[in-house]
DNA sequence: TTATAGTCGAGAATCATTATCGGGCACCCG
DNA sequence: CGGGTGCCCGATAATGATTCTCGACTATAA
C-alpha cells in the first residue's frame, strides 16, 4: 500500500507514513459507503486495533483535504467519509438511505446550471451541495416483499 | 402522539398562540437571509424580549414542520432557518456566504437531472439537495476594494 | 545510534441541539 | 365570568460530535 514517501513530497501529502494513519485509509478502504468518524474509530477497536479518537478524526480529515475522501453531512449533523479514486475529479453522489451503497455521479449538466444561475444572479465564487438520497432497486426490492420466509 | 390540537387545523397544524411563538416568527420574517436558532435567540435577547432558547428551537421547527420556514445546514454543521412564501413551492436556494443576502431559485432542470439519474441507476423515492453557495456582488465589490475608506 | 520534529492519544473543552420538569397561562366548559 | 385541564415556557442538565491540549512516542535523516 504504501511506499516510498521520503523527501520529494512534490503535491503529495505531507504526512509521515505511520500504521495508525494506514489503519483509518484501510478501515475506509474496506466500507462501502460513507462512514462516519465515529463508526470508523469504534470499527477500527473492534479489530483490537489501538487508535486515539483524535487520531481518526486527523486522518479522516486529512484525507479529505487531499481529496482522497469525499465528505457529505448527513441532515443529523455528522461528517461522512468515503475513499474516492479521482482527488481532481469533481463529482456528486447517489447514495441509498437504507443501505448506504453510494453511486458516484457526473453531473455536467448540473454544473453548468449551477453556474447559470450564479451568473445570473451577479454571484461569484459559487460553490455547490448536490447530493441525491434514495432507496436502491435492491432495497426497494426487500422492501416490497415483506411476507417473505 | 399528538391528539386533536384545538380548533380544526384544516391541514394546518396550529400552535396555541403565544406571544413567544409570535417573536420567533417576527424575528425570523425580518430577518433578510437565513438566521440560526442561536441567532434568533440572541437577537431577540438583544431587543429586551425574555425568551427561552429552548423555545426558539421548538418554535423554529415547528415552522420547519408545517413548511412555513426552509432549513438548510452551514458546512459547519449549524441549521438555518428562514421564512418562506410558499409551503408546497419546491426550490433551492442561492445563499452569499458573506452577507448570508439568499436568493430563491427554482430549478426545474435539475429535478429533472436528478429524477433521471435516480432512474438510471434504478433508485426510487429520491431526495435530493441543492444548495449554492457564493459571494453576492455587493459582498464581491467591497471584498474587491478593501484598501478603500 | 542520536537528534529532531511530526504524530499519538486520552481526556478536557466547545458548540449546537435536545431532554427534563416544575410552574404558568391559554382556551374550553359550564 | 371563574375553574380546570393540559399545552407551553424556559432555566438547566444532558447529549453527541468534533476540536483542542500537551506530554509521550517514534519514524526519519544524518
Amino acid at each position: 500500500m504504501q511506499g516510498v514517501v521520503s523527501t520529494a513530497l512534490n503535491g503529495r501529502r505531507r504526512q509521515r507514513t505511520t500504521r495508525q494513519g494506514g489503519l483509518v485509509r484501510d478501515q475506509l478502504a474496506a466500507a462501502e459507503g460513507f462512514r462516519s468518524a465515529q463508526s470508523v474509530f469504534s470499527e477500527l477497536r473492534a479489530k483490537g486495533e489501538v487508535v486515539g479518537l483524535s487520531t481518526v478524526y486527523r486522518h479522516l480529515q486529512a484525507l479529505a483535504d487531499d481529496g482522497e475522501a469525499d465528505t457529505l453531512q448527513t441532515p443529523e449533523g455528522e461528517s461522512l467519509y468515503r475513499l474516492c479514486g479521482q482527488s481532481s475529479h469533481h463529482h456528486h453522489h447517489l447514495v441509498c438511505r437504507t443501505c448506504g451503497r453510494t453511486v458516484e455521479i457526473e453531473g455536467r449538466g448540473v454544473e453548468r446550471w449551477a453556474a447559470q444561475v450564479a451568473e445570473d444572479n451577479g454571484f461569484s465564487e459559487v460553490d455547490h451541495t448536490v447530493e441525491l438520497l434514495g432507496v436502491c432497486g435492491t432495497c426497494a426490492a426487500a422492501a416490497a416483499a415483506p411476507g417473505r420466509r
